[in-house]
DNA sequence: CATTCGTGGAG
DNA sequence: TCTCCAAGAAT
């Protein structure tokens, strides 16, 4: 018993020093020495945007919502079109909808204020148990135990366990809670999950370098690279649809607003058909269209999309049936979600 | 517990 | 070209 907490403590400790010396410098977190206190709504951001998104595409979305709405109840009152449109080419648009939910709660209802414990942070939109816990321990110094990918590799390898994810997730969650110190549980956190990301690597983990060489179950028999075990995924289906670029003569485009719910829900869009196993064509109004040479090819989480272009110029007193017209000044590429600007990309390139 | 939900970089 | 996968949440 002595000597397994023992262990568990010089994880921790391993883990801070090892911390202390490579933390990297991340625009949304404050280093290890520096007694700054940390900003809840800059940690709640940096969390959301980091869900299942690399270090890299984040990086800049960051410094643009926080540069723009420098507080909470500054990003509360923003219009939904702003916000969607600045989260435009980060993905999984949902995360953007319940992030201006939960802003809006902690404005209008916390008095701009995080609550400030892990159950009360679940309860808020777009906030599970990774996100409660990261904020816990971050922006609170509370020590709640982070479980996300990187967690459950190093638990995984550390302890060898061989269960598949993501049956394996509730004993991982036990190992990585054995191992949370009540000293500095923040950076403890940032600490497990930047070895994850830079040393205890999904495919060709640094084991000699790495701070837990000596006691990683794992890597003392051979098979790191192995751990953790996935349950082996679907292959991804084809699926095809038209789209259609409008233009007024006065330069207006004919756009929509994507329903709330669902595949880019909330997005600004071209209309278009449905994605089907087949082709189809649903013309949002009648007009002169015409096929554009090459076509879109897109892949989302859960399959492949193949679109076909129509383009067509309309008269200046067209009136659409659905959607609204956009005008030139504004009308900004970058409010797109990537599929819909590869289709704008291949038009312009015409 | 399984499915839905984006994107871009790495290998 | 193709698969994997990255600081997950909601349903």
């Amino acid at each position: 018993m002595r000597d397994a907490e023992i262990t568990v403590c010089n994880v921790a400790e391993a883990m801070l020093a090892w911390y202390d010396r490579n933390a990297r410098d991340l625009p949304w977190r404050i280093p290890p020495g520096d007694d700054t206190p940390p900003d809840p709504y800059r940690v709640w951001l940096s969390e959301v945007m980091l869900q299942q998104t690399t270090v890299a595409a984040v990086r800049e979305y960051f410094l643009r919502f926080t540069t723009r709405w420098p507080t909470v109840s500054d990003l509360a009152a923003a219009p939904d079109a702003d916000v969607m449109g600045e989260w435009a080419g980060l993905g999984y648009y949902a995360r953007a909808r319940n992030l201006l939910k939960c802003a809006r709660v902690v404005a209008d209802r916390h008095g701009g204020t995080f609550p400030d414990t892990y159950d009360r942070l679940l309860a808020l939109p777009g906030i599970g148990p990774y996100t409660a816990a990261a904020m816990s321990a971050i922006a609170f110094g509370r020590p709640e135990t982070v479980l996300d990918g990187n967690v459950e590799r190093v638990m995984a390898r550390l302890y060898e366990l061989h269960t598949p994810l993501p049956a394996a997730k509730p004993v991982l969650h036990a190992y990585a809670t054995a191992l949370t110190p009540r000293n500095r549980p923040g950076d403890y956190a940032q600490a497990v999950m930047d070895l994850g990301a830079t040393i205890c690597t999904p495919k060709s983990p640094a084991c000699g370098i790495c701070p837990l060489r000596d006691r990683c179950a794992a890597r003392l028999a051979g098979n790191a690279a192995q751990l953790p075990k996935k349950t082996p995924k679907k292959p991804k289906p084809t699926r095809r649809g038209t789209i259609y670029l409008a233009q007024r003569s006065d330069g207006a485009w004919l756009m929509e607003r994507r329903p709330d719910h669902g595949l880019l829900g909330g997005m600004l869009g071209w209309p278009g058909s449905d994605w089907a196993e087949t082709a189809q064509d649903a013309p949002p109004l009648q007009a002169d269209w015409t096929l554009l040479p090459g076509e879109v090819r897109h892949t989302f989480t859960h399959f492949h999309l193949i679109l076909t272009v129509m383009t067509a110029t309309l008269p200046a007193d067209s009136a659409p049936d659905s959607g609204f017209f956009l005008a030139p000044d504004q009308f900004r590429p970058s409010d797109l979600p990537t599929v819909m600007r590869k289709a704008y990309d291949l038009a312009r390139s015409k």
